[in-house]
DNA sequence: TAGAGTTAGTTATGCGGATAACATTATCCG
DNA sequence: CGGATAATGTTATCCGCATAACTAACTCTA
């Protein structure tokens, strides 16, 4: 592969990046969150009540990166922090009422976000977009290159 | 488009994001550069010398962030920020020889990097990646949206 | 030409996310 | 059992990137 080639890719994925991002940040301004916490409220309505190091594996982040969110999100009142029964290291994160209500309205957002996103390519390319994509995340994903701890 | 699917889309650009990110980071160790870094340097071996908000736009971020990474880079020697003759306003920002120099272990690293991400993936995929992911970036992008200032 | 409006850049502040260093608790095994 | 090892979570610190608020300079037009 050329230089042009992979620069191409390189630039493509960061602006994807970059712009998702801020449209995540824009769509949910209005609910008083910030992109990055309807990954883990989201996750939470999926799984139901866990434990921060496995939201830390489910949102492919850092430990630190789950304990701030929650904290934050335990501040505004959509979720509830509790010691685990069973391990006195662990702290099980559940969802409160107010954060599954606003999990109603991010199911609304995100349907229509992925839409936005997927104008204008064609129906096969749209159904096969989420293993695509993934198949690139896997490719650079630290924890799936040897050498990685 | 129901909630499964947006949400396999959404939760792929996500995971994308963060490890695509993660990984230029651990490839720009080595040389003393963060992530970000590498897309400004590279951006002023394709064009030349140019103005902030050149630079602005042509990387997709906020003026702010230009006028932050731009100082680092200063600061570790790599680029160079002069007044604009004509407009009192502007700075010009220019690789120095180290830059330039940089570049060079930047391109290597990029094509790697490429590589590496689309393994795995058929060839007519690959070569239509970036048009794909541009035209899902485009879609997402607050200035290609009506309303948008 | 004077004032309105626009554009370039900066500072301040906040968030997500990363790493490093650390304390605490579990677990595994000799 | 008890000590080494692993796992959970926290704090501190750093970076990119964002917005808001501001200054200074350029441009356009009445």
């Amino acid at each position: 592969m050329n230089f042009d080639q992979a620069d191409a890719i390189n630039q493509a994925i960061r602006r994807l990046s970059l712009w998702h991002r801020a449209r995540v940040g824009e769509l949910l301004a209005p609910l008083g969150l910030h992109p990055g916490q309807e990954a883990l409220l989201l996750e939470l309505a999926r799984s139901g009540p866990m434990i921060q190091a496995a939201l830390s594996t489910a949102l492919g982040c850092e430990p630190p990166s789950v304990t701030q969110m929650s904290r934050k999100l335990e501040a505004s009142g959509h979720v509830l922090r509790r010691p685990a029964r069973g391990d006195k290291r662990a702290s099980v994160v559940e969802l409160t009422d107010s954060g599954t209500a606003l999990v109603e309205q991010l199911r609304r957002l995100w349907r229509g976000l992925a839409e936005e996103t997927v104008a204008g390519v064609a129906e096969p390319s749209v159904a096969g977009l989420p293993e695509l994509l993934n198949t690139l995340a896997s490719n650079v994903r630290r924890a799936d290159r040897p050498g990685a701890q």
